[in-house]
RNA sequence: GGGCCCGUAGCUCAGCUCGGUAGAGCAGGCGGCUCUUAACCGCAAGGUCAGGGGUUCGAAUCCCCUCGGGCCCGCCA
C-alpha cells in the first residue's frame, strides 16, 4: 500500500499543481458532449491525413485510456460507452505552453473532454485534431494495465468498477443484460402483463422450499423474512382479478453460492388467469425465440453468443418426465415403487439425500441422474409426477402426474411452471404434508394463501425463471458471477 | 461438508521442483522524438512475496495454522 500512496501522491501532486494554478479538476458540467461514434462516423468520409471542412467543433468526453507521446505531436485514446476514439494532440493547435502542460498533467485514467474536428491519421485511424482540452475528474488512483486489464477474478467481482472502465467486453456484457431484461419486460407487456411490485419482506417465505433471509423491523418489533419467490402474492393478485401480472425482480434464498447459484438473485414470474400449462409453453417458446433472436442482434460476430443464443430456438425437444426416465434407466414403473424402493435406486446412482425424503425427491434424483446430462439444448420437461411438486394442480389424463413443465438448459433448471393448484381444500392438505414430511421450517404453511384461495382464483397458469440463468444460457457464460454485476461475495 | 488449485510492485506475470542479496513488461518520474495505436529509445526509481507460526546459519521457496478467491464433488432449488 506505501507503492500505491507513491503513485496517488504523483496523481495528487498533479491536482494541487492544477488548483494551485487556479483551475477545476473537478468542473460540473461538459455541455453539448456528442458521442465518440459521432467522430468515427464524419471520418469515414476522409481519406489518410485528411482534415474535415470547416464546420463547429465537435465536443466528446470520457476516460483517457492511452498517450503516445511524440515530441511535437501526440496520440491519445479516448474512451466512451460508444467506443474508443483517438485524440490528435500537436503543439501547432494547442501552443507549446498548454501541449506540455497537458502532457504532464494527464494520466491515464483521467477524464477528460476534448473540442476538435474529425481527422483521419495518416495511417488511417479516425481521429479527433484536438483545438482544446477540459479535464472533467482526475483519476488519483492508476488504472489497470492497459493491455491486460484487471485479470484477478476477485478483484473484478470487489471491484466490478474497476472491471467496467477497464474493459469495454464487459461493458458491453452488462449493457446486453439490460437491453435482454428490457426485451422481457416487453415481451410481457405486449401479451396483455401488468407489471406489478410485490413485499421482498414478508413475515413469511413461501413459494418455494429453500432457506430465507432473516432480519428485524423494530418498528413492528417482528421478525421478517426476504422473499424466496414470488408466486403467493402475484396469485393472489389472480384472486383479486388482475387476471396477468409479471413480476421482475429480486428474490432471495440463504443457500450455497456456486457457478448456477447466487443469494440473491433476479426472479422473473408471471401468473395468467384462464390459461393452461399448454399455453405458457406456447408463450414461453415464443419469449426464448425473441430473446434468442435479441441476443443474437446485440452481439454480432460472437461466436461464443451465437453458438449459445441458437439453443434457444425452436424446435424445443419435449420429454415426458416419467417417460423419458424409465426409458433411460431401463426401470419400469417407478410411479408405482414404494419410497424404500426408490430410495434404493437413488442411493445405487449416488445420491445421498437423507432417508426420509420424499418419493418426488428421490425421482429428482434418478431424473438428474439418468436423464438431465442427456440435453443438449434447450429441453421442455413436462407432466411431473405429483409427488415431486406441492402448487401444482394434478394431471387432467395422467393419474399421479402434474400438469407441470420444466425448461432444462445443458448444465442447469432454467425455468418452472405449471397449471396453478386453486382448491384451497387440496393446498392446506398439500401444505399440512410437506410440513410433516420434512419437519424443518423450510417450508412455511401460509395460511393466509389458503385463505385466498377460499375467494376463489380462476383457473390459471404460472411461471417463474431466474433471470440470471437465462442470460448466462443465451450468453454462453458458465459462472452466475459474471452476469451479475455486484456478485455477493465475502468482505474482506 | 470433502478434494484440488491460486494469492509476489498500482496492473499483467516470472522466480518456488533443487532454500543463498526479489525480476520483467505496463503505468508513474526524468530525457529524446511531428503519424503512433500493446508506439519506440535511454536513465533512474518502485516490494509487509495475503497474514501468523515453525524448520534452518539463511525461507517468496520447505512444514503447520488462519484469511480471501477459483474449480470439482456433495447438499440445497
Amino acid at each position: 500500500m506505501a507503492e500505491e500512496n507513491r503513485l496517488e501522491q504523483d496523481r495528487k501532486a498533479k491536482v494541487a499543481r492544477w488548483r494551485a494554478e487556479g483551475k477545476e479538476p473537478y468542473p460540473w458540467s461538459f455541455p453539448d458532449r456528442s458521442p465518440t461514434e459521432r467522430v468515427r462516423e464524419a471520418c469515414r468520409t476522409l481519406k489518410p491525413g485528411e482534415e474535415a471542412p470547416p464546420a463547429p467543433p465537435v465536443r466528446v468526453a470520457g476516460r483517457l485510456m492511452a498517450v503516445r507521446q511524440h515530441g511535437r505531436t501526440a496520440f491519445a485514446d479516448l474512451e466512451d460507452l460508444s467506443g474508443s476514439l483517438q485524440l490528435l494532440l500537436r503543439v501547432d493547435e494547442l501552443g507549446e505552453g498548454p501541449y506540455n502542460g497537458w502532457l504532464a498533467d494527464l494520466d491515464p485514467g483521467d477524464i477528460i473532454g476534448a473540442e476538435g474536428t474529425p481527422i483521419v491519421s495518416r495511417r488511417g485511424e479516425p481521429s479527433l485534431l484536438v483545438r482544446s482540452l477540459t479535464l472533467l475528474a482526475k483519476a488519483v488512483r492508476p488504472p489497470p494495465e492497459k493491455f491486460h486489464g484487471l485479470q484477478d477474478v476477485e478483484e473484478r467481482l470487489r471491484r466490478r468498477y474497476v472491471d467496467l472502465l477497464s474493459s469495454s467486453e464487459a461493458r458491453a456484457r452488462f449493457r446486453t443484460r439490460t437491453l435482454l431484461v428490457r426485451e422481457i419486460r416487453r415481451y410481457f407487456d405486449d401479451a396483455g402483463f401488468l407489471e406489478v411490485e410485490t413485499p421482498v419482506l414478508t413475515s413469511v417465505a413461501g413459494g418455494a422450499a429453500a432457506a430465507p433471509f432473516v432480519t428485524r423491523s423494530n418498528y413492528l418489533d417482528a421478525e421478517l423474512r426476504l422473499r424466496i419467490s414470488i408466486e403467493l402474492p402475484l396469485k393472489r393478485l389472480l384472486v383479486g382479478g388482475l387476471e396477468r401480472v409479471y413480476e421482475l425482480s429480486k428474490a432471495f434464498r440463504n443457500e450455497d453460492l456456486d457457478s448456477i447459484h447466487s443469494p440473491e438473485f433476479t426472479e422473473f414470474e408471471a401468473y395468467w388467469a384462464y390459461a393452461d400449462y399448454h399455453d405458457m409453453r406456447h408463450l414461453m417458446e415464443g419469449l426464448f425465440e425473441r430473446l434468442a433472436h435479441r441476443t443474437l442482434e446485440l452481439c454480432p460476430g460472437d461466436s461464443v453468443v451465437e453458438a449459445a443464443a441458437k439453443r434457444f430456438l425452436p424446435p424445443f425437444p419435449t420429454v415426458d418426465f416419467v417417460d423419458a426416465l424409465e426409458e433411460r434407466s431401463g426401470i419400469p414403473d417407478l410411479l408405482s415403487k414404494s419410497r424404500e424402493e426408490l430410495r434404493e435406486l437413488a442411493r445405487a446412482v449416488g445420491s445421498t439425500v437423507p432417508d426420509n425424503s420424499s418419493n418426488g425427491t428421490f425421482l429428482d434424483k434418478l431424473f438428474e441422474h439418468y436423464v438431465e446430462p442427456t440435453f443438449d439444448r434447450v429441453t421442455f420437461v413436462v407432466d411431473y409426477p405429483a409427488a415431486t411438486t406441492p402448487l401444482a394442480k394434478r394431471h387432467r389424463s395422467k393419474p399421479g402426474r402434474v400438469e407441470r413443465f420444466e425448461v432444462f438448459h445443458p448444465g442447469f433448471e432454467l425455468a418452472n411452471a405449471y397449471t396453478e393448484l386453486n382448491d384451497p381444500d387440496e393446498q392446506e392438505a398439500r401444505f399440512r404434508s410437506q410440513l410433516g414430511e420434512r419437519g424443518d421450517d423450510r417450508y412455511a404453511f401460509d395460511e393466509d394463501y389458503v385463505s385466498a384461495l377460499g375467494y376463489g382464483l380462476p383457473p390459471c397458469t404460472g411461471v417463474g425463471f431466474g433471470v440470471d440463468r437465462v442470460l448466462m444460457g443465451l450468453l454462453g457464460i458458465p459462472s452466475i458471477k459474471e452476469v451479475i454485476l455486484f456478485p455477493l461475495i465475502r468482505s474482506r
